[in-house]
DNA sequence: ACTATACTTTGATCCAGATCAAAGTATAGT
DNA sequence: ACTATACTTTGATCTGGATCAAAGTATAGT
């Protein structure tokens, strides 16, 4: 089994890329990429799944940037993610086999499709790969706790300037500046994930400008002061 | 091996009292309880783990009620769940090997402990324990999303319907009545969880009392009309 | 390059829920 | 049963963020 064969099967998807974390022998890798079915292109705008369609496979981005979203029947939505390359969709669908929520493309990306069932007997012959999988789940878990703490229990001010360090501290573990952020979501994207209303995001991103913290010029910000956002997180006034 | 023997390691503590849901043979549950350790009796207000506290196990209720709360180093603090018979402890320590949010009993209850380790290789010898236990993780995801959703985007009005609404529903799946509920959490406790502040959830309460859609007696209630309780919840105005 | 459409900013006003305050009611320990 | 402590209710007032409105700025399609 030649490595170079197995890339062609999904160029650039290698496991490694997927959060499904690091810890995994060579050989796990490469049974894994196996299992990648190829790669999907996704234009932006355009959805990589919708409430309601079947389960069938999860899927690591890999270049890209999505948003997921769920819909309450009498219409309301609330986005529940933004995902960037590297990060894994589909984990809510696991428990009923449909997936609960919409992921839609935010600009032209491309994701690693991992059928499910395959994966989930590779995780029977591989029990370090069924271990880290069971950490990417809780992770998930973990990062939701965060969000309700952070809607549960913050100010409109201190929900941006987490939102803000939260995406700077990813797009630096990605080795990208952590301080010039091109956002892909609009302000209303933005305001439904932390619960607050676009013209509410405005103001703030104003404001921070105004008070030095950020530089802000449409969907490029740059950071100015990361303590300043840092302290003003952990103030609790 | 003799199954009243192995009831005996836990008494009462059958795997089939757990969520980790059905669809295990006999045998899967005979071994499984086997690896359930004592079952643990938790004294009303005492923790069953704390944040930072090592992960060894998960902890499925028995009988009780327990909140679990994540604490924010400025010391604000959000509940994230209220579990009772039934339902699984620790899920999110799996990411990190450390519990990251404190489990308090409500009143005196009882756990049963499941060393993880041994959990997860039994899950390498049947994989429909495995692919089950998938299904549970994911579920959790499922259900922080839904409060999720609520939190950012429901009145308060609508969080307090929507909670009384799947306690409701969560009594009733435990054969206990869906209308008379006795509450074990304080008004704190709750408007923590719906990110409201206590005096809300108390004028909330009573609002909901005068239009004869409950009625409220201190921590016992009884709710009226369900329907109405429905319908405020998928009205969005 | 042009035009339509979608997104963003900013201002003025309003209101749901927070905060402050105080009285009333459980609950637990002696 | 008594008392202390913790919890709950209700009232009065305030305010952060919502809503309504309108002008300004990108972006995409022709």
């Amino acid at each position: 089994m030649d490595f170079s064969e197995l890339k062609s099967v999904c160029y650039g998807c290698s496991i490694r890329e997927l959060c499904l974390p690091e810890g995994l022998t060579d050989e796990e890798v490469l049974l894994l990429d196996q299992h990648m079915l190829h790669r999907v292109p996704v234009r932006k705008g355009e959805p990589l799944y919708r409430t309601g369609d079947p389960f069938k496979s999860l899927y690591a981005v890999s270049t890209g940037f999505f948003k997921t979203s769920i819909l309450h029947e009498d219409g309301r939505t609330q986005v529940t993610g933004f995902q960037m390359a590297g990060e894994v969709l589909g984990l809510d669908a696991i428990s009923t086999d449909h997936h609960i929520c919409d992921a839609i493309a935010l600009e032209d990306s491309a994701v690693c499709e991992i059928d499910f069932n395959q994966f989930e007997q590779l995780g029977q012959l591989m029990s370090n790969l069924q271990h880290r999988f069971n950490k990417t789940l809780s992770r998930e878990i973990v990062r939701d706790q965060g969000i309700m703490l952070l809607l549960g229990s913050m100010r409109a001010e201190e929900r941006l300037a987490a939102f803000l360090v939260n995406l700077a501290k990813r797009f630096s573990a990605r080795r990208q500046s952590a301080s010039q952020l091109v956002l892909r979501m609009t302000r209303e994207d933005i305001g439904s994930y932390l619960g607050i209303k676009l013209e509410t995001v405005s103001r703030i991103l104003s404001r921070f400008h105004d008070q030095q913290l950020l530089e802000v010029r449409g969907r490029h910000i740059r950071i100015l002061q990361p303590q300043g956002l840092d302290r003003l997180l952990n103030s609790n006034i």
